[in-house]
DNA sequence: GAATTATTTTCCGAAAATGAAATATTTCAT
DNA sequence: ATGAAATATTTCATTTTCGGAAAATAATTC
């Protein structure tokens, strides 16, 4: 049901291209040596040498951008000059030299006021992370599995999101028990199966049983631990990020090693979840967006039980 | 041989794709880059594509693009795709639509430092610096840190020593409470938190309720100081840097040591800052673009037609 | 002023970009 | 639920541009 849409990125190399190679390649061929690598597109060879003149010091010269991206001087040439025209590069009258022209300097500009917009979310989980210590992240119900939305291990300046998008099993999570914890045995059982459940630990629940005894406590209480359910060693602590109709949009975790924290020790940390749940509750719905006349609309996003 | 330098650019420029131009490209929230003028070729259309998505105040749809920039839905794709994949835009687990990446933050990054770039307002800075006598330096909000883009230090014995690129938490610093001053609590409390907030030294403001006070006053007076909240015998006055929208784009602040100058004497600074502000807003934001200057021969190569 | 080096142009096969049309997916209204 | 409408991807046949060797044209050096 859900493609894997990373996979399909990758390139398909085009079945055209081979037509007239036999006829002309001896020419060519008696000299070509030197490019067997991967071509990257045009627009990526312009970026390629756009962080290259942004990352010099001074301004760039011709002969300084070919040999830094390993393009041949003519091809350098003509992509700087497109730049140039296109006004993200200029170079001083007197100077041929390359640097920053006003387009990009106007890029750069939007961008930076771009971020803090798209910061605050993950500033929330920043300040989270300061505080507890240890590395958080927030997933989300991506069909039968829980995709991580933002993780955040230590703090960093600007980065935006590294690795998530990443997807670990719903049985074996805190945040993916939280998951199904809202559903009833029914409809969790259509996602996930009636087991038994694939084993990652000891400490992975196999059986559907006592899964469902587990959520019931889970359901309760309001918090889903995973004591080394997935990983040997690393225990979790998620709480749910609710929408304002009280669907669950969202898991927050904490994870952490058990060698640092044991399961008690998390719980402390329970009021500092809650609180940063409370808050990204409101930064996953900034302004108006309702279509909400019901109560239970639908999942958050994609979750498409089949 | 011979050299036809005439009749230079015969081939045809752009047929390609204005045919829906007609179509509204207002459909993107506000400002839309209202350049669906002859594309450039190629990569060019990459950099149109990007402007978009960095203008759009949220993240933008395949749709908005393809309507925006002109392009069809399919080569608004191809492109999007190629952007992501290089890492320029992201699109969010769960959302399809795509905003800023980590490369192209990185890119804008280095595009604010880079020194070449800063010339014109590094000459603002040295002469403010003369003026007043003491270390002024411009700085952008980056994430949640306020990060210094450019410095000028006087050559007084007694100096500080933060170089370009460093960041400071905003709640400590005069820079960083005049952004917060112009976002509602709400939203710089996702930013920074509802505290306390670190204390580094006995004058740093760590409750929010008293931050809030402040950046009240800082909004109606429109500037704001630092009096030794990160540093001890340090004190800061800051007033904005504000592009023609209105929007604070940087924060332009002396710093001097106590013992040299006083929070009063500081203020009678204020209007040479604010003028140097006035002047970097223009530096910030180049007028109506200046026309490549051709100090030699050479002619415009390609698609720039004036 | 000649030798050296750096920049720009030419050329043409190879490779990538295009948009129409076809498919696949999601959203919305009923 | 069910299907219509909207959006998002893929395919495909063409057209266009790209890329780099080599040549031509400046600039720079000695």
């Amino acid at each position: 049901m859900h493609k894997p849409r990373a996979e399909k990125r990758a390139r398909v190399p085009h079945p055209a291209g081979m037509k007239r190679t036999a006829t002309k390649a001896a020419k060519v061929s008696a000299r070509a040596v030197a490019v067997p690598e991967p071509f990257g597109s045009a627009a990526l060879r312009a970026f390629l040498i756009l962080e290259i003149v942004v990352a010099a010091k001074e301004p760039c010269a011709l002969d300084d951008v070919a040999r830094a991206t390993g393009l041949s001087k003519p091809t350098a040439f003509r992509i700087l000059t497109q730049l140039e025209s296109s006004g993200m590069l200029v170079r001083e009258p007197g100077d041929r030299r390359y640097t920053v022209g006003h387009r990009l300097a106007q890029l750069a500009l939007g961008v930076m006021q771009n971020s803090t917009l798209r910061s605050e979310q993950h500033a929330i989980l920043q300040r989270l992370v300061e505080k507890i210590g240890e590395t958080c992240n927030v997933a989300m119900l991506d069909g039968r599995q829980l995709m991580y939305i933002d993780r955040v291990e230590t703090s960093w300046p600007l980065r935006l999101h590294l690795a998530p998008g990443s997807r670990v099993p719903l049985h074996c999570t805190s945040g993916g028990k939280l998951f199904l914890s809202r559903l009833p045995r029914s409809r969790w059982e259509k996602l996930i199966g009636p087991g038994p459940y694939e084993r990652h630990t000891p400490h992975t629940i196999t059986r559907a049983d006592e899964l469902e005894r587990q959520l019931a406590r889970i359901r309760a209480e309001g918090w889903s631990a995973d004591r080394e359910e997935l990983l040997a060693g690393i225990i979790c602590l998620a709480v749910p990020v609710i929408d304002r109709a009280g669907d669950l949009i969202a898991t927050l975790a904490l994870q952490a090693p058990l060698a640092r924290m044991s399961h008690d020790q998390s719980l402390n940390h329970l009021p500092a979840l809650r609180s940063a749940a409370a808050a990204l509750t409101t930064s996953f719905q900034p302004s108006v967006r309702a279509p909400a006349v019901r109560a239970r609309r639908k999942k958050p996003r994609s979750a498409a039980p089949e």
